[in-house]
DNA sequence: GACGTGGCAGCAAGCGCTTTCTATACCGTC
DNA sequence: GACGGTATAGAAAGCGCTTGCTGCCACGTC
C-alpha cells in the first residue's frame, strides 16, 4: 500500500537507518550511497510519515500560532510575520517546518483547547498573539499550559500579549498603555475636553491598557472623566457603529471620539456621518493599530502605528531559537502616533 | 520524565489497552473502570502523544487549510469559517481537530511544500482556498499532489477555486466571471464606455475569470477595448494605489475604474483623490468581494459581494463528511451585485 | 606486516499508542 | 448443574521511524 522508509532501503539496497540519515542528513554517509537512496525517494514517490517520525525522535516539527480573530487583519499581519521567519517551505530557515495558525475566537476554552492540542502534537515552539483574557481562573489555566509547554521543551513565545511570568514564556508586549495615551494626549493638546471612548471588550488587557492610556492623558490634564463617555463593545466596525450611535445619545455634545481600534474607528465614522456630522470639523475620530486600510479612510484616520509585522517576525525569530530572547525574557514594542485627517481642534 | 498511558494504567489498575479505549470511547469499558481511569488521567495530568497516536491509528486529526494570503481579510474569513466548521476545540464537532491553517503567500513551491507536510502529517483533510496557479507545470504537480492526497484518504476540498479534473477533489468554485461581467455591465449601463481595469496577478485563475468576465460584458456591448485600459498587479491597496496613476497616465479620459479586488479599489480611490478627481462625479470605482471595510470607504464601494463565510463553512462541512458534496463534485458559488456609491453616470 | 584509526553501514531496541484476538467472569436458561 | 451467551479486560503484535552501539573495511603509520 503506503511506501515505508524499509521499502526505499530495500530499492536502494540498503538499511532502514541509512536510508533515514540520509533524510535527516545528520550523520555521515556516502555520497555514491546518498544518491542511490535519494534515487530510490524519488522513484517510490515516498513520503516521510510524520507521526511516526515524531514519535520516534520524541519532537515534531510543528508550530503553533494562536490568534484570537484570523479574520481580522491585525492578527493576520502578525501570522504572516511570524509564519514567514518559522520558515515553514520556502522560509528562510533550515529545516521545514508546519507552521499552523490556530484561530481561538476569543474563546478561553478554544484557547486552552488548542495549547492542549498543539502541546499533545508536541509542537516545537508556540506563538501567541494579541491580548490575553484577563479572568483569574483561565489565566491560572493557561500559566500552567504554558508551563508546562515550556517544560516539555516547547518554545513559547507571547507576541504583543503581556508576560506571564513564571512560565518560562518571552514575552514582546505591545505598549497599548502608552500609545492610548499619546493618542488622547493628542486630542487634548488640540483643544478637545469632551472625548468618548469605545473600549473593547471588557476582559482583555489590550482593552484595559487602552483605556488605561486613554484616562491617564485625561487625569494628567485634569479632565474629569464623565462615565457616559465609554461603551465597550466588540473589536469590529459593527460594534464601532453602534457604540457611537450610543454614544451620541448619552451625550451629543462629544467633540472626539477615540475607538478601540481601526476597524471600531471605521464604524465610529459611518455612524457619525449617518448622523449628519463631519469629520473631523464636527467630531474628530481616531483609532489604533494602523492597519492598511487605515490611511485611505476619508478622512485618513488618525491612529497610532504598531509594528506587526515587525514584532511578528521577532517572534517568530525567537520561537525558532534563532535570535536571543529579549533580556528578562520581556520587551517592550512600542507603538507610533500617526497624525492624520480625522483629527482636528473642535469646532468653534 | 513524561507521562504515559501505561503509567496511567498503572495507576488505575487496569491494562493499558483499557486506558486508549476510554480515551476513544469506541468500545465498552464499565462505567466503574472508566471513572477509576479518568481520575487517573486527571490526577497524572496525562496528555495524549499524537504522533504515536496517529502512528498506530494510522490517522491523524488534523486538518489543513491553505491560504494565499493570511494577511487578507478575503482568506481571513474563509478561513475563519471552514475552521468553524471542521470543529477544532468548541467548535461543534464531535472529535476534537486540530485545524491548521497555512500561508502560502501565494507561492507555487510553498504550496506544493504545504501539501506535502500535511501528507506528510496523514491529515485528515485539507481545504485549498482562493485561485489557483495557472502554470501548466505546476498545475500538473499540484494535480498529481491532490490525487494522492485523496487515494490516502484524505479529503480534498476547494473553496474558491476551480474544479481540479480527476483529482477526486470537490469544488466550491466562485462564479468569478459572470460576476465580473455583470459588474462592468452596470457600469456600461451607467453610460461609461472607457473604462479602466486593474486586474490582479497574471498567472491566477481569479484574475483571468474576472477579467473575461469584464471583456464578455465590453463585447456584449459592442465596446471595443483598448489594450492600454488593462494593468496587472498584485491583490492589495498599493498596486491599485500605483496601477491606476498608470491608467491615468495612459489615458486621463478613462469615466470609471475596475478594480480587481477591493483592496486594490481602494488603492485606485486614494489615487485618483489626489489626483483632483471627484468620485463618482469624475471616475466611478468599483471593486469585487465586497470585505466588510467597503461599506465604509466614502463613497461606499460598489462591488460584487461573494458569500466567503458561507462557501467556507460548506466547505469545511464537506471536508468533515457532514454535508454531502455537490453533485458531480463541483458547485458553482454566485456572487451578488452590490451598488453603492462609489459609481455613477459619467460626467456631463 | 601488524596495528591503530576513521569513515560508513547495519542491527536492533525502542518511541507510545491502537487493536485484534483471547481469556475470564458472570448471567440466564433448560 | 452444565451450557451458551454476553460483557468486559488483558496480552501482545505491530504502526514506521530514529539512534546508540557494534562491526567492518580501507587506509595510514611505524
Amino acid at each position: 500500500m503506503t511506501v515505508t522508509l524499509a521499502d526505499v532501503a530495500a530499492r536502494a539496497q540498503v538499511s532502514p537507518a541509512t536510508v533515514s540519515r540520509v533524510l535527516n542528513g545528520n550523520y555521515p554517509v556516502a555520497a555514491s550511497t546518498r544518491e542511490r537512496v535519494l534515487k530510490a525517494v524519488d522513484e517510490l514517490d515516498y513520503v516521510l510519515n510524520g507521526p511516526a517520525s515524531a514519535l520516534a525522535a520524541a519532537t515534531s516539527d510543528l508550530v503553533g500560532i494562536l490568534v484570537n480573530d484570523i479574520a481580522d487583519p491585525f492578527f493576520g499581519i502578525m501570522a504572516s510575520a511570524i509564519q514567514s521567519e518559522i520558515g515553514g517551505p520556502g522560509g528562510r530557515a533550515g529545516g521545514e517546518r508546519l507552521a499552523v495558525v490556530c484561530n481561538t475566537g476569543g474563546s478561553p476554552e478554544r484557547e486552552l483547547t488548542y495549547l492542549t492540542l498543539l502541546q499533545r502534537q508536541r509542537a516545537a515552539a508556540v506563538v501567541l498573539t494579541g491580548g490575553a483574557i484577563e479572568d483569574a481562573q483561565h489565566k491560572a489555566a493557561m500559566d500552567a499550559k504554558l508551563r508546562k509547554l515550556a517544560d516539555a521543551g516547547t518554545r513559547v513565545v507571547l507576541c504583543g500579549r503581556p508576560q506571564a511570568p513564571d512560565t518560562g514564556a518571552i514575552a514582546l508586549a505591545f505598549d497599548n498603555r502608552g500609545g492610548g495615551q499619546e493618542l488622547t494626549e493628542h486630542l487634548i493638546r488640540l483643544g478637545h475636553r469632551r472625548l468618548g471612548y469605545i473600549a473593547g471588550p471588557e476582559e482583555r488587557t489590550t482593552t484595559r491598557h487602552r483605556l488605561e492610556g486613554h484616562r491617564a492623558a485625561l487625569a494628567a490634564h485634569g479632565i474629569e472623566e464623565d462615565p457616559r463617555w465609554t461603551v465597550h463593545g466588540r473589536y469590529d466596525r459593527r460594534s464601532g457603529h453602534e457604540a457611537t450611535l450610543e454614544l451620541l445619545r448619552r451625550d451629543p455634545s462629544l467633540t472626539a471620539v477615540v475607538a478601540a481600534n481601526d476597524s471600531v474607528a471605521l464604524g465610529a465614522c459611518a455612524a457619525l456621518r449617518e448622523s449628519g456630522l463631519r469629520i473631523p470639523d464636527d467630531v474628530s475620530v481616531a483609532g489604533f493599530d494602523d492597519l492598511p486600510f487605515s490611511v485611505d479612510a476619508v478622512p485618513a484616520l488618525t491612529t497610532v502605528r504598531l509594528p506587526l509585522a515587525e514584532a511578528g517576525a521577532r517572534a517568530g525569530r525567537i520561537a525558532m531559537g534563532r535570535e536571543e530572547p529579549p533580556a528578562g525574557g520581556i520587551a517592550a514594542v512600542r507603538g507610533e502616533l500617526m497624525v492624520r485627517g480625522s483629527t482636528a481642534g473642535p469646532r468653534g
